[in-house]
Order: C-alpha cells, then sequence, then structure tokens
DNA sequence: CATGAATGAGCATTCATTCAT
DNA sequence: AATGAATGAATGCTCATTCAT
C-alpha cells in the first residue's frame, strides 16, 4: 500500500536502534560501563537481549555507534552556538561557555560518552583515551579559534596546544569531580573560566 | 613455631599484598578495568586466584586498597618535592611540575590510578568520580597553597576552587588525552602551563 | 483471481521448495549438518528464513524431504542404468559402477545424503542409520540382484544379505575415506570392487 | 603427607576428565553430536558445565580427546589379538572378527565415536572424514597384512588398498546400517565375510 | 507469497567465590 | 599460607520459530 516501503522499514529499525542507544545511555550513566551488560541494557530500553543481537552486529558495534551519536550531539550543541558569534573572542568565551552548558543539558549523555571514551577498548585492547582522534572535531575547533584569534591580534602570543588542552581539560574536570560540582555551580565555573582564560590570551601593551 | 607469628605472618601476608596489588597494576595498564578479571591479576602476579580472595575479601576489596596505595603514593610524591619550597609561588610551580613528572615517572601507575577512578562503583553503584572525596589530600593541598598565597599578598584575587580545578584538569588532561601527549612533550607542556598560571596568579599594579 | 489457484500456488510453491533444498544441499556439503542452521541455508538458498519455516513445518521436515529427495535421486540414476542390463551379472556389475559413478557425478549431493543420514534424529532421537528402513530401494535391489543370479544358476552359493552389505558398504567407504579416495580414482576402485564381487560370486566347477 | 604429590593431584584431574569423556560418550550415543551440548554431557556426567570448561580447554578440545581416545581404545583392541596370530591367513581373520567383535563389545564407544568422525570438522570446517589421516593405525596396519600375505605367497594377486576399503567398509556397514544388524547376527556376520575375503586372497593353482 | 522484526530458549564460556586439603 | 577443584550465576551471542505487514 505504501509508496514508500523501504524508508518505513528503515524507519522502524532507526527507532528501535535510536531506543537501544536510549537505554544504553540510561545503562551507561546508572551503572557504568564495567556492569553494562546487553540484559542491563535491554531492560532499560524494554526489549529483549537477543534483539540488540539483531539490529548491531555485536556489543562493540553498539557502543561504537552510540559514541559516535555522542560526539557528533555534543560537538553540533557546541559549534552551532560557536558558529553564531564573530570575533575570536566571542568564539572563544562561547565555545567554553557551551562546553560547560551541554554538561547541564544533559548529565547523563556526557556521562554515557565519558564512560564510553575510559572504559571502552579497540580490538588491540587500546583504550580509546589513549588512541589518538583526528576526528576530535571540538579539540580542533578550539584550537583553529585560538590560532584565530592569534592572527588578527585579537590574541597575545602563547602555546596553542597547550592552551587547548589546559581548557579542555578544566571543563572536562567540572563533571568528573563531585567536590567542584557541589563547591561551585555550572554558571560560575563558566565565568571565572572565562575570566582566566581572558587574562592569559589579552593582548597586553608592550608585552610580545 | 616462631616467637612472632603474628608479625611474622603479617610480613608475609603484606608481601603477597603487595605482589597482587602489583599484578593488579600490571592488568590495569594492559587489558583495561572491563578485562581485569581475578584470574588475569592471578596471572599477572604468578598467584593463583584463590590466594587473592584469601587476602582481600573480594574484587573490590582488592580495587579499594589499590586505589588507597596508589593515591598515597602519587600524594606522597607531589607532597615531597611541595615541602622543599618556601614561597607560595614556588609551592605552586612546584605542584604543576610534581603532578605532570609523576606521570612520566610511573606511567603504569598512573593509568592504573585512572582505571579505577572511572571505572569502579562504590557498592551503591556510584562511581569513584563522583564520590565527593573529603580525603583527596591533592586537592585539598593546592586549594591550600593558592590560599595561603593569596594572604601573603604573593597572588592576585582569583576564584580559589575554579583555578584549583583548572590546573588538576590540565595536568589530568595531559595524560588523558593521546593527541596532546603526542604533540607536546612533558617538560614543555609544564612549563608553560606554569607560565599560564602566573599569568591568572600574578599581581599587577592597580589591580584588585 | 486465477482460475487455478490451488495448481499455480502449488508450482509457485514447489520451485521455491526446490531452491530452499538446493540451498540446503549446498550448506550440509560446504559447513556439515551441526553447523547448517536455517540461517545458513536461507543466505544460500538467497531467501528469508522466515520462508523456510514458511514452507516446512520445521528444521527437521525440511532435512526428510531432503533427505527424501537425494535417495530418490540417488536411486533413480542407479536403477535406470541397471534396468538396461539383462543378465544378473551384468546388472549386478552395472549395479556396483552405477552406485560409485553418482559419487563422482555430483560430490554435493553425496556428501548432503551423508551429512543427514549420519546426523539428523527422529524425534524419538534415534539416528537415521540406526533406523530400519523399509524404503531402502537400493539395498532392495542389490539383494534382488544377488538372488536372481543364484535362481537363474549364474552366482554360486553365497550369503545373500552379507554380501549385499559388503558391496554397501565397500561402495560407501570410497567418499567416506579421503585415504582410499586419494590413493585410487573412482574408476580402478570399481573395476577391482566388481572384479572381487566376481571370484566371490562365480561359479566354480565341484564346489557347492 | 603424600610424598606423590603430583601424582594425587594429576590423578584426581584424571579421573574427571575421564568421567567428562564418559558422560561425553554417553550423550553421543544417546542423542548425536549435533545436540551434545556441554550441559547435556555435564548432566550426564554428574558435573556441571563449568566443570568441563575446567578440565577442557573448549569443546572441540574435549572431543579431540575423547576421540583418540576411543580410536587408541578401538586399535589396542584389535591389534592385541590380531598380535597373537602367526600366518598373514590368521591375522587377517583374525582382524576381521576382531574389529566386529569390538562394535559388539561397546556398541556405545563405537557409536560415540562414529558421531565424532561423521560430525567434528576441523577449524577450517573440514569434515574429519575427508581429512587424510596418516595417524589411522588399524587401517594401515590392515594394508600391512595383505601385503605380508603376498609378499610371502600365502595371498594371491589383488589391488592391496581396494580389498583393504572393502572390508573396512563391510565392518563398518555392520553398525551404520540398521538393517544387517536385525538381519545377520555379528557372528554369522563375520564368518560369512572371512570366507568371502578368503575366496579373494586364497591362491589358486594356475592363477596369476 | 514473502519478509523484517521480534523473542524465549539455549549455546559455550568466563566470572568471583568457596572449600578441602 | 596457598592451591586445585568445583560451581551457580552471568556473560555475549545464535537458534528456530512466530507474527504483523
Amino acid at each position: 500500500m505504501s509508496n514508500h516501503p523501504e524508508e518505513k522499514t528503515s524507519f522502524i529499525a532507526e527507532a528501535r536502534r535510536e531506543q537501544i542507544m536510549n537505554g544504553a545511555i540510561a545503562t551507561l550513566d546508572e551503572i557504568g560501563y564495567a556492569q553494562s551488560s546487553l540484559s542491563q541494557i535491554a531492560k532499560r530500553a524494554g526489549v529483549s537481549t537477543a534483539l540488540i543481537s539483531y539490529h548491531f552486529v555485536d556489543k562493540s558495534d553498539l557502543m561504537n555507534h552510540l559514541l559516535m551519536k555522542l560526539m557528533e550531539r555534543s560537538a553540533t550543541y557546541i559549534m552551532d552556538r560557536v558558529a553564531q558569534a564573530t570575533t575570536a573572542r566571542q568564539k572563544l568565551d562561547t565555545f567554553i561557555e557551551a562546553s560547560l552548558a551541554y554538561q547541564g543539558t544533559n548529565p547523563a549523555h556526557y556521562i554515557a560518552l565519558l564512560e564510553i571514551v575510559f572504559h571502552a577498548r579497540t580490538p588491540d585492547n587500546i583504550s580509546y583515551y589513549r588512541v589518538e582522534d583526528d576526528e576530535d572535531v571540538i579539540q580542533h575547533e578550539l584550537q583553529q579559534i585560538l590560532r584565530e584569534g592569534q592572527a588578527t591580534g585579537e590574541f597575545s602570543s602563547f602555546h596553542v596546544e597547550v592552551l587547548a588542552s589546559m581548557i579542555q581539560g578544566a571543563v572536562g574536570e567540572y563533571m568528573s569531580s563531585a567536590a567542584i560540582t557541589r563547591q561551585v555551580d555550572l554558571e560560575t565555573y563558566g565565568q571565572e573560566l572565562i575570566r582566566m582564560v581572558r587574562t592569559i590570551t589579552i593582548r597586553t601593551e608592550g608585552i610580545s
């Protein structure tokens, strides 16, 4: 009857894959990667374990797809906001603000992303966080902003890679450390971080 | 037979526990937390799995003891060096330098520590990195240094908790991100980081 | 719509059943009975697994139909050739020759037949090769030839069932044993076998 | 206490392995190879499935060990009896007799052997019965006897490999075909088989 | 007629743990 | 103090089968 049979089929399958991935996010958030068995994921997704095997080649296939999805979503969130800024300074502030805001927007997604990145392994048993990832668009974008600011003369001279790494570390630390999360609220943390980064990047008269 | 049965026992037992923990460190470093079964640990420690169960009440007990040991060792390494510095500025620089140096000193220990912190869970299924840890002496020491510098007037006015968190994040990021590890060597990273923190903490004329 | 719905249905259905059975033959030949899952068979038949369940009540039903088909094909091949011979001697020689030739004609069919006979089971868990099969027309035909030869005086006196069994065993052995297949070619094997059987069945003067 | 600690340990383990293999024999005999899951074997062996995995690397390791054991036992049974005969004729008769007798001695063992040989596969998915087996000592011994008889002049001229194959086929057929088993008893079958083989191998005056 | 979607049952295997020695 | 032996529970995964479409 339908004139779009393939699309309909594809749509159902895609909906199930989405449903399963959401179950996986909930599982990773609640009990962590090491405990996230297929049956735990299936329980939270409201499907049978066999259905996961039906829609994904194997467990690592599921985790890979989920990782991509989460990285993409996070990257999109940040990039969309950065794209609306014009000067390098605005972009940099927006980048930091958005990076932190994303964590607050959907903590479970962020936690799930952390759990996969820190726990999943390549077939060679190399941890993801030890793999150099050329596709880390976020890190690349941040370096791009810093270089642009230096090129236009907005920013002072500093080591781009190290500052980028420092910013990423500071942003990630907020969710990785329960202590700071409880002592400082997200907004304040963002403002203070932006101020500190500004101190480092600001152009002062008579300084190279 | 021995006239010091408890002590001798305790000594041998302690040696075995040490041996098992070293096996666990090697295992965590090589194959990661999720794959680190008791039998994998036993293999690397050169003992039977049953012996691990004999010396530790259960697997999480082993991981807890190992985590404490690794945190203590790391803390000692850093604190010992910081203790030799006199001014807050010297202490702060030394803290950053030592924190990074420790990662290079014994990468396997550092990786093992990361693996436990990011993967192990309390009985309530709360991830360690989400537990507020009053015993995080390192974080406490860093804040102490920053406050001391502000009190003596060496440092400018800044948000102590945020800067401490930023420094911790930047230090941790070096080992967590393969990209930066390959682009910048440890020494350069340390020097640049110190320079940036100095920019933030330095007292400028006419600024509150 | 059609005025011969059953027949048309029957025809298409029969074609599909044939297609599935050919897939089953290929599967049995390539990966053996134990590995021949419905999905493996479906893959080789170019249909979905569900279609197999639609055309056969269950897996054993498929195997039963296939077994019959293969036995029938094998019997026809042999019987057609034997029917053209006139004397018992000619029939016997032709029987042996044709039995061996069939193996060479379509090895995959013969392998598939062996795989089913030796691996499939009745619902009572009785192996096919332990089931007394009244419908084993080939065995029956062979015994018929031997008895006919004895009746006409062409053949000497011997134990019909044992010789029949011996011939069947010798014929089957050729494909079941890789050693003999590689040492002796099919034609030579057949010639020698015929010569030996002739020695046993030949009528000698003065011997009962 | 014991002065043979290793041997005692080894003895217990060996006893368990034996027990498990006997369970496997019973399972193969009762429900066939394709249905012989570890849990079915464990049930019949009176142990847990995990214990099978503890004593054997994996399922194929168990089957390989069992196959070797069964082949060895069968070979020993036959060879021991053949060794007591002196002339080639006596050896040949004894070989046939013993080969058949072994089937009657312990039918379950013989069935189990058949089930493995016809169902198990190498890692390359090649069926055992299609693998040329240099270690088939029984087949080798039979050919040896035939050649010896020809060398001493006891036997006539015939194709050794084909007759050996024929004998093996005839012997194997007795258990593989329910029809003959029910029609002719083992002893008669043996006697008739020996008589037929004698006709083929006997030396006649004036015949090459 | 044909299939994609879905599942409960079962698979081989590994797990942390206990226990007799 | 130390281990081999043993197991119940859980793992990821495949199976034959059903069903809505």
